[in-house]
RNA sequence: GGGCAGUUAGCUCAGCUGGAAGAGCAUUUCCCUUACAAGGAAGAGGUCGCAGGUUCAAAUCCUGCACUGCCCACCA
């Protein structure tokens, strides 16, 4: 074995080990439990980037737990084609190339878009295979392949059947730039400088005049009112009276709603239903004309010639000229409001009336909601609970059509006459052309042009990856719906898993998880959102070629506390491969030290205390770690394990197991490694879904060759006696006696080289027995070349004083003692003696506290007090000996 | 405007069913001791955001405030 973790070349054995065996697949079996989860399908623009590596690894961790946990588990790995954004880079790429995708049309573009899908779109695969995922890969799916489209034409057709699915004119967020409508949760909103203009809107039989403020003086021409709160007195007797539309003269009325804010502005709006969503409830409420001046392309329509065809920008640079120039303008004041951008492209978006197909959605939310109320959907944390069903509970109808290339078309038919004009018999939703129309009995049909939301195709993802669209009532759909767990990050909350949760209560009458597993988001070391943008993005796969893929899984597991955010720096990729690095080596000790003695103890009868305590403390860990991860506390189990295997198996029972390694005796040396085996074997079981790669190389050397670390029984993973008999609280007593004197070893500058004789005085019986049974731990572990053990011994010449667990230790330091330095060190050990004496002394005499606390707790108190006072009697003694 | 998190050592974070302040990294000292210098032993470094309250006892529970971040909102 290498000195050195050579991270590289075991990952690559057992990455392809793991793909040839299988060991990841699952199929239905009425006889084990399944335990189900699905990928979030990772986007095929993509690459794999932090918040991808941290969302896999949490779910791989989850996976192989569940799998030495002897759950038939199944973890199901997927594409998504992204849609709008793949759309946008595939475009970007033509741009390069001088063209637009209607100098393609729309067949050669899609033709493009699945050439380059088929080129890139394997990348994000590949990735998830280096970080080890345990994923069945034949069950690979992808959004747009038949069996996912089947399911998609097949939910659209039943919401359609149900009359869920209508087609209305709407105000829709319109993103200009990608030429199409987005739902709401697909606008982002960011807050910009701009100005509140305040405009003069004239009566028309007096010459009074109502003052209304906004950020959108180039809507004014499509002004259908302005509204007033009712209760606002300024403007009551006015409420009923027409005003004059600046710059067109057209007339509209004054009217009153209760969303207008008394406060804000001049307490009195404009009102413009065809471009603002507030304007357009208003609308409705009062039953104004809708008048639209802004076309899709972002252009002014429907007004005088002047303003005709301008851009938004140019009209509003117009529009508040010329109102100065007319006396309109009152006054401009800066003002900083949020505007909404397209989350695909930033583009701003603009409201506006366009047709589209929506989806009722009343019914479902509601139902998801009782889903949430009623624990059939858990969230961990918790707290993501309550703005999920408030969410659910203020859902507007979701807008589903996108006016773009790359999607499901969505499975509508129109049909047409012979000229190709529409008829006005009602469209249908079919998986297929229709031959003929129930209505006309014509012939002929178009399909709709657009496309689905690619969030419709996702929300079905958990059914139709069993084929739900192929057969909704097959083997696979019985046995693995609904799935265990839904890991994701809290950014597709809305977008995706209230969906999800949608679409299988409606369809499958079942919700598609239990659990959901809200993770944060990786930050960079300055605490912001890696972006490309921005150039602070570290990349997962040079992570995993220069400190390893456990080290990348490690840190991102250490740091991911369930709903927090996590900043992340190089520092703790370091600090995770010194840790492979430190099994490694472990192990590597223990498996050369293995080489020359056979087969190993099966059946031990003698422990020592130290095998009892590391037995002891590792069924401690375990119990820990498995809650851990059971309760998706995976940082938490990480940092048990890493604490357990390094502080107690490595710097403790290790070192002290050299006792016997080095014994002469064979037995001995075969008796501790077997132990020092059998525990190393269950910490690599229990680090195996964190990091499985070490684990297995070293499961598999351990074991010659024999089964995967992640497919051995349960059983070995709770085999261990509780050695009960206080090993814990005995072993505390030596290692107080062994850093103690490490402590004064330290002060007084004495060479690890140089072996120590110690006298021990007795003063605690209780604690006399284990040490002297184990005064090896102590000679070896504190370098004590000899111990005498007395009950009246004086302080010899020379020698140092340590007050320890009942024993008053002197050391032989002939030639090695600075009586100053002794001292001062006594001085400061009297002195924080003291103030321990002061503080347990004041806790006694306090009745409350005597009255009050437990009685364990007031023995702790007592003792704490006589060992200290203990002390400070002692190391009197010995100043008054040093003079 | 509403909601949710966070505020503990120079940095990243544990600890929060209330009973002597913890880890990793960085830093100081000693040590290349035949598992590991990607290591070992020891040290220094915190009035636990602020102000109240409950309690014998508060980093931990309650209230208010401040700051930071995120989400939602009908920011004309």
């Amino acid at each position: 074995m290498e000195k050195v973790y050579n991270s590289k070349e075991i990952e690559e054995k057992w990455r392809k080990y793991w793909i040839e065996n299988k060991t990841f697949s699952a199929k239905s079996d009425g006889n084990k439990r399944p335990f189900t989860m699905f990928i979030p399908p990772a986007n095929i623009t993509g690459s794999l980037h932090m918040g991808h590596a941290l969302n896999v690894t949490l779910q791989d961790i989850i996976i192989r737990f569940k799998k030495l946990k002897r759950y038939n588990t199944l973890w199901v790995p997927g594409t998504d084609h992204g849609g709008i954004a793949t759309q946008n880079v595939v475009e970007k790429l033509l741009k390069k190339e001088g063209r637009t995708k209607y100098d393609l049309g729309r067949d050669k573009f899609l033709e493009k878009m699945q050439q380059w899908k088929t080129e890139t779109g394997s990348t994000i695969l590949d990735q998830l295979k280096k970080l080890g995922c345990g994923l069945d890969w034949d069950r690979l799916a992808f959004t747009m392949d038949e069996s996912r489209s089947k399911a998609v034409k097949k939910a659209f057709i039943k919401l359609f059947d149900k009359g869920l699915i209508y087609r209305g004119k709407r105000l829709v967020n319109w993103c200009s730039r990608c030429a199409t409508a987005l739902s709401d949760i697909e606008v982002e909103y960011e807050d910009e400088k701009s100005n509140l203009w305040y405009i003069k809107y004239p009566l028309r039989d007096c010459s009074k005049y109502i003052i209304v403020a906004t950020t959108r003086p180039e809507t004014i021409l499509g002004d259908t009112a302005v509204a007033v709160n009712p209760d606002d007195n300024r403007y009551a007797k006015l409420i009923g009276k027409i005003v004059k539309l600046p710059l067109v003269d057209r007339e509209i009325k004054i009217i009153s709603d209760y969303v207008v804010d008394k406060s804000f502005g001049t307490g009195a709006v404009k009102v413009t239903p065809a471009h603002d969503a507030v304007d357009n409830e208003i609308g409705k409420r009062s039953n104004l004309e809708t008048i639209e001046v802004i076309d899709i392309g972002g252009r002014m329509i429907n007004v005088p010639s002047k303003y005709l065809g301008l851009s938004i920008e140019e009209a509003r640079k117009q529009i508040v000229k010329d109102l100065e120039a007319s006396g309109f303008l009152v006054k401009t004041e800066d003002y900083v409001h949020s505007v909404g951008k397209c989350y695909r492209c930033s583009a701003k978006i603009e409201s506006l009336m366009s047709e589209q197909w929506f989806l009722n959605v009343r019914k479902m939310s509601k139902k998801a909601v009782e889903a949430a109320n009623d624990g059939r959907t858990s969230f961990y944390p918790q707290s993501w609970k309550k703005p999920y069903v408030l969410w659910l509970e203020n859902l507007k109808d979701w807008c589903l059509s996108r006016q773009i290339w790359w999607g499901h078309k969505i499975p509508v038919y129109y049909c047409v006459d012979e000229k190709g004009k529409r008829t006005d018999c009602k469209p249908v939703a079919s998986f297929d052309r229709p031959s003929v129309c129930s209505c006309c009995k014509g012939r002929n049909f178009v399909q709709d042009e657009d496309v689905l939301d690619t969030w419709f195709s996702s929300a079905l993802w958990p059914m139709s990856i069993f084929d739900w669209g192929e057969d909704e009532n097959n083997e696979d759909l019985r046995y693995f719906y609904p799935a265990s767990v839904l890991a994701t990050g809290h950014e597709i909350i809305y977008l995706w898993v209230a969906r999800m949760v949608q679409f299988g209560l409606e369809f499958m009458k079942d919700v598609p998880y239990s659990d959901v597993f809200i993770h944060g988001i990786v930050k960079d070391k300055n605490g912001k959102k890696m972006s490309k943008s921005l150039g602070n993005v570290v990349n997962p796969g040079d992570i995993m070629d220069k400190y390893g893929t456990d080290a990348l899984r490690f840190a991102l597991a250490q740091a991911a506390a369930p709903g927090r955010d996590m900043q992340i720096s190089e520092e703790s990729f370091l600090a995770a491969r010194n840790f492979a690095n430190k099994i490694w080596n472990a192990s590597r000790f223990i498996i050369i030290n293995s080489q020359d003695i056979g087969e190993l103890d099966k059946n031990i009868q003698t422990f020592e205390l130290a095998d009892e305590w590391i037995i002891v403390e590792f069924a401690a860990t375990a119990s820990k770690v498995k809650a851990d991860y059971e309760s998706y506390n995976i940082d938490s189990a990480a940092r048990e394990i890493y604490d357990f295997f390094w502080t107690k198996y490595c710097d403790w029972y290790v070192e002290l197991s050299k006792i016997r390694i080095m014994s002469a005796d064979l037995n001995v040396k075969k008796r501790v490694l077997s132990i020092l085996v059998y525990v190393l074997k269950l910490t690599l079981q229990l680090v195996s879904p964190v990091m499985p790669f070490i684990a297995e190389e070293i499961w598999q050397i351990l074991n010659k060759g024999e089964k995967s670390v992640g497919i051995i029984s349960e059983s070995s993973f709770t085999e261990i006696k509780d050695g009960n008999s206080g090993s814990v609280e005995k072993m505390k007593v030596l290692q107080d006696i062994i850093v103690k004197i490490r402590i004064l070893r330290s002060e007084m500058n004495i060479s690890p080289a140089v072996w120590i004789e110690a006298l021990f005085n007795i003063l605690n019986e209780r604690k006399e027995k284990v040490v002297k049974e184990n005064e090896s731990y102590i000679k070896q572990l504190a370098k004590i070349s000899s111990i005498r053990f007395g009950r009246n011994i004086t302080r010899p010449k020379n020698s140092a004083l340590v007050v320890a667990s009942g024993f008053e230790i002197f050391l032989l330091l002939e030639g090695l003692i600075d009586i100053d330095k002794e001292k001062a060190r006594l001085a400061k050990e009297i002195a924080l003696a003291k103030q321990e004496v002061s503080r347990t002394t004041l806790r006694l005499q306090n009745e409350y506290f005597i009255k009050r606390a437990g009685e364990s707790e007031i023995e702790k108190i007592k003792l704490r007090l006589s060992e200290a006072k203990l002390k400070i009697e002692k190391i009197n003694e010995s100043l008054k000996f040093l003079g």
